[in-house]
DNA sequence: GCAAAAGTGTTTTCAATACACCCATGG
DNA sequence: CCATGGGTGTATTGAAAACACTTTTGC
């Protein structure tokens, strides 16, 4: 609303949507605003650009210092510069995401008292302060796009995983249904992922078998 | 792009690459630097980033009055922080890519005196000031996904044109070689071009049929 | 009639899709 | 033995790829 105290032409801010798969879920974290404006709502976490730094070096300080969260895989998404993304200055604002996957996050967590962040299911994001939903919604099309045109869900399952666990994030990310027999076939066949030899046991029916991605396998369409 | 003399702080600018098809090659529109530093070299046209506009207002801004250019179709790329990109000021470039067909550029083109302005074989780019040619490298990495991923090069090819013709484009810029009639089947039975039912006459051998793209295909991967 | 450039048809391969039954475990 | 969830095979469709000859024009 007010101009109140910052110093004038604050220009460049960064915002990181970091995605993991939490039983099989995508989900965002984000953080709990606890100042004016916007004072309850939820927000993408980022930082003012300091003009000694690249915006990749300060996201990744965002993401270890401000989140306590270990450095992680971020790609840059996108630029936004509406006049009125921010009620107290001008502020341009580049957007990223960040991937990681959910062992190295629980190992390497440091819990910061002085944030409060959740993590939310992309499919059912809460109310969200300054433009910062439709800039998550652009992180989203942008990772559909990325998971369509790559194999970067690999990153989100780095160690042994089961196929049925695999296709539950694919159809859940891409919001679509798909067979299980041409799902194994595409993945198998295509030499995207391969068998360990290891099974999923203790759970409940038939044991699973363990696969891991393919690291050789060049950056192409998958779906 | 600065002089010795700008205020500090000038944090951001954007750089835009202006493509077009000119006798069936992909060109690049470049400036031709009059001042110290980068004296003589070639850049991308650009602009610092007023307070008062978006990034792409002002990239349509330097398109239409400090280049003369109709305004054309815009597609945000990446945004560029190294610290020693500018060796006077901290700045910031957000890239664009810009594509407008020849004959719209040839009708609304204004003459502007004041800038030396040269179009480039993109597989022949002259030496370039700052670091534009890793931006205009960059540019042209995107600017090939797009056109494989999507039907943008409808953009650069709005009237009849003959299959010969876009196919030699579509060769150019992916550096790849293709089958004459394996390029017609695919675009003519997957639906991306229409028969106009005219021919293109006056040239050597035989008259080739006049097509146009498809305005109601769906974006989708082309290759 | 010949040089230049464009048009055309067939076969093979391989991924995409559709579809239904059997298998291994826990309780 | 039954409920739960995972694994498997086959047939069809359609695009991609490979490949050589004919047609239309200008000169």
């Amino acid at each position: 609303m007010s101009s109140t105290k910052k110093e004038k032409n604050q220009l460049l801010e960064t915002l990181i949507g970091i995605f993991t798969v939490d039983k099989g879920k995508i989900k965002v974290l984000l953080m709990h605003k606890k100042t004016e404006p916007y004072k309850g709502y939820w927000i993408l976490p980022g930082s003012v650009l300091n003009s000694d730094e690249t915006l990749e070096d300060n996201v990744t300080d965002v993401v270890c210092d401000k989140l306590g969260l270990p450095t992680m895989y971020i790609e840059q998404c996108y630029t936004f510069s509406n006049l009125n993304r921010d009620p107290d200055n001008r502020v341009v604002a580049t957007s990223f995401i960040g991937l990681i996957d959910n062992i190295t996050l629980v190992l390497k967590r440091q819990e910061k008292d002085d944030v409060e962040l959740s993590w939310f299911d992309i499919n059912s994001i809460p109310k969200m302060g300054y433009d910062h939903e439709k800039i998550l919604n652009k992180l989203l099309d942008y990772f559909r796009k990325r998971i369509i045109n790559s194999n970067i869900l690999k990153i989100l399952f780095p160690s042994d995983f089961t196929l049925p666990e695999l296709q539950k994030v694919y159809e859940d990310v891409l919001n679509i249904k798909m067979d299980r027999r041409n799902f194994r076939k595409k993945m198998i066949n295509l030499g995207y992922v391969i068998d360990t030899g290891d099974v999923n046991e203790g759970y409940m029916g038939r044991p699973a078998k363990l696969y891991r991605f393919n690291e050789e396998i060049e950056e192409r369409n998958i779906f």
